[in-house]
DNA sequence: AACTATTTCAACCGCACGACA
DNA sequence: GTGTCGTGCGGTTGAAATAGT
């Protein structure tokens, strides 16, 4: 297709922004608002491509942007979901507020892709067949010594990141909130649903289980038990293969609201309350299509394959397991 | 102190996709 | 159905910072 690009090269600045660009770029937004790159810079006079605005707003100057090394938790959270969803880094972002998916991009390129490759050597395969590569630059040898990371801040970071404050993991906030984002390329995993007759039938068309077990769980109570699964080495999206679920879904509804009145069994089953049934749209928020109200059963019981159970339920158990994200 | 090697990460690039005319 | 626009994404680059000699 024909497309022009999106912004004339000529005479527009590159490279890395001044205090000035930035001062007015934050001014602009903040009197106007995000959205309409391409024509944002001409109306705030500012000699760049809208691609280059975006992007520096996105992932520099967004007054909720954190600073600041990654913390543990955070380490942890995003090897967990690199497991689960390979490159897709703004999925990954989504769930570390202020983070962004650049900074993760770079964060796993120059620290985590190694240290995850030399912790499980055979497993450098990702599930949409991206071998968790390091960028040509990027691959060295595990032998070689580090460099302890420090903070590095041109004059225009400096500038422009004075006023956030240093980083706060996401486990110091117990009541963190789940960051939503808009990436929604993950649902391109989707396995394709049962005929939705099947899902009506206690089958198992595509280890899909939603079979009305014979032990009826108790009611939920209070805490979810701890969760003590962990991911399968070899554990891909594709082992996903549970009806419609749609992990990026999930990973994009707010969990919080199923706190306390949802608990996991030991049969690879998960049991919601009253409330939470009750509540379609936050049924429906989770993504999940095997708790619709459709096909949940009288019970309110689902259940899910064993690899999903895992790798849920490991994902989940960030934080210590007694508290969901 | 000076120089080189290595690492970091902000910025760029090309592509994909949905919305819309 | 086709082309364009607006936006978002992941991969890559290269200048600057830092470590090593």
């Amino acid at each position: 297709m024909g497309r022009s690009p999106c912004c004339s090269k000529e005479g527009l600045n590159r490279g890395a922004w001044t205090a000035q660009e930035d001062r007015i770029l934050t001014n602009y937004i903040k009197a106007h608002g995000e959205g309409r790159w391409r024509n944002l810079p001409k109306k705030a006079g500012l000699q760049r491509c809208g691609k280059s605005c975006r992007l520096r707003w996105l992932n520099y100057l967004r007054p909720d942007i954190k600073r600041g090394n990654i913390s543990p938790d955070e380490e942890e959270l995003i090897i967990r979901l690199h497991k689960l969803l390979g490159n897709r880094w703004s999925l990954i972002a989504g769930r570390l507020p202020g983070r962004t998916d650049n900074e993760i991009k770079n964060y796993w390129n120059t620290n985590l892709g190694r240290k995850v490759q030399s912790n499980t050597p055979t497993n450098s395969q990702s599930r949409s067949g991206h071998v968790d590569q390091l960028s040509p630059n990027h691959q060295h040898d595990d032998d070689r010594p580090r460099k302890v990371k420090s903070p590095k801040h041109s004059e225009t970071s400096k500038m422009s990141t004075a006023d956030n404050s240093a980083s706060e993991s996401p486990s110091s906030k117990p009541d963190a909130r789940l960051v939503k984002n808009n990436a929604f390329k993950c649902s391109k995993v989707l396995i394709d649903p049962p005929p939705e007759q099947e899902l009506h039938r206690n089958e198992d068309p595509i280890n899909t289980d939603f079979a009305a077990s014979a032990a009826v769980a108790p009611a939920p109570t209070g805490v979810l038990p701890p969760f003590t699964a962990n991911i399968p080495a070899d554990l891909s999206m594709d082992d996903f293969e549970i009806g419609d679920i749609c992990l990026s879904g999930f990973l994009n509804s707010d969990t919080s609201s199923i706190a306390n009145q949802g608990q996991f069994n030991s049969n690879n089953s998960i049991t919601i309350s009253d409330d939470l049934f009750a509540d379609h749209s936050q049924v429906q928020g989770l993504g999940w299509a095997a708790l619709s109200s459709d096909s949940v059963h009288d019970n309110h019981q689902a259940n899910a394959g064993p690899n999903f159970h895992q790798a849920f339920a490991s994902f989940l158990d960030y934080n210590g397991g007694d508290q969901w994200l």
